[in-house]
DNA sequence: TTATTAAAAGACATGAATGTCCTTTATTAA
DNA sequence: TTAATAAAGGACATTCATGTCTTTTAATAA
């Protein structure tokens, strides 16, 4: 469904979001830790939500990533995924057609769209912030 | 969401089906040709398929891919899924964690859940021979 | 200003998926 | 029985995602 990538993406900015609604900032090797996932790697992704305005890094001593407050209260899941997946995942045929339209469908079109879409709009209407509030509230987990 | 392999195996399938219907027998070039994927990858593909008792195939002169009659009737496309990417895609974790439940959600569980479990049902509910119908109508299209 | 810290950046390594080529096996028809 | 045909099978090549390592850049505090 999702790269790697952009699984650690997920992981990653849920947890950042966690931190930063308890006024903390975070390290790598702190997230690495948390998240369960290789710290190069991750880091490599971390830069690239960083370029996309997801999250901001700070770097030096006590330096580390956070996201901006304003930014917290409205990002949406689909804003991390089409960071490191693109849109794809939504856009794409099913069957992998260039064209496969509602004129012009695949065989698997009428039956695929819907589950493509509603995928879409769950992404699009899944707020980061709410996640990691029920992670603060022990009520999911980052690292199993 | 299905790896390129799979892909082709879908298409390949579909091909198949509206094949034999009409009560042809089809050897690997006209397949590729009508489903524009790479001969001897889709080849290999074609021999998963006939070990998992998905397609039968018969070498020589005349030889070619078939589908009995019998499994043509009640083929469904979870099991052409299953065959050459396994179930991982509605069972695994979104985020990719080994251990994820009702339980023991990831932050993304309960979201998610509902999209994997329509994938499975869509794949399971969905006959190879009425995409196989469609194609033959021309309501559908293998070739774009 | 210098030393320290931590992220950024670039080069490189590894593994899995995708794709190709060549030989072997099975079937058919002459 | 032999020649021709087409799938099966094995070895190899390529590409892309994943992952690591080292150096550079920026920020902080002594």
């Amino acid at each position: 469904m999702f790269s790697k990538a952009c699984k650690y993406a997920i992981r990653s900015t849920i947890y950042i979001a966690e931190q930063t609604s308890s006024g903390k900032r975070v390290g790598i090797k702190e997230i690495v830790k948390a998240i369960d996932s290789p710290e190069a790697f991750t880091a490599k992704i971390l830069q690239q939500l960083s370029k996309a305005q997801i999250i901001e890094s700070v770097k030096g001593p006590a330096g580390g990533f956070v996201i901006n407050e304003k930014k917290l209260n409205k990002l949406k899941l689909s804003e991390v995924v089409e960071a490191i997946d693109g849109d794809s995942i939504y856009k794409d045929c099913g069957l992998g057609f260039k064209v496969c339209s509602e004129k012009t469908p695949c065989p698997m079109h009428h039956k695929f769209k819907g589950i493509r879409n509603e995928l879409k709009e769950m992404l699009e209407n899944t707020c980061v912030i709410e996640l990691s509030q029920s992670l603060e509230k022990g009520l999911s987990f980052l690292n199993r």
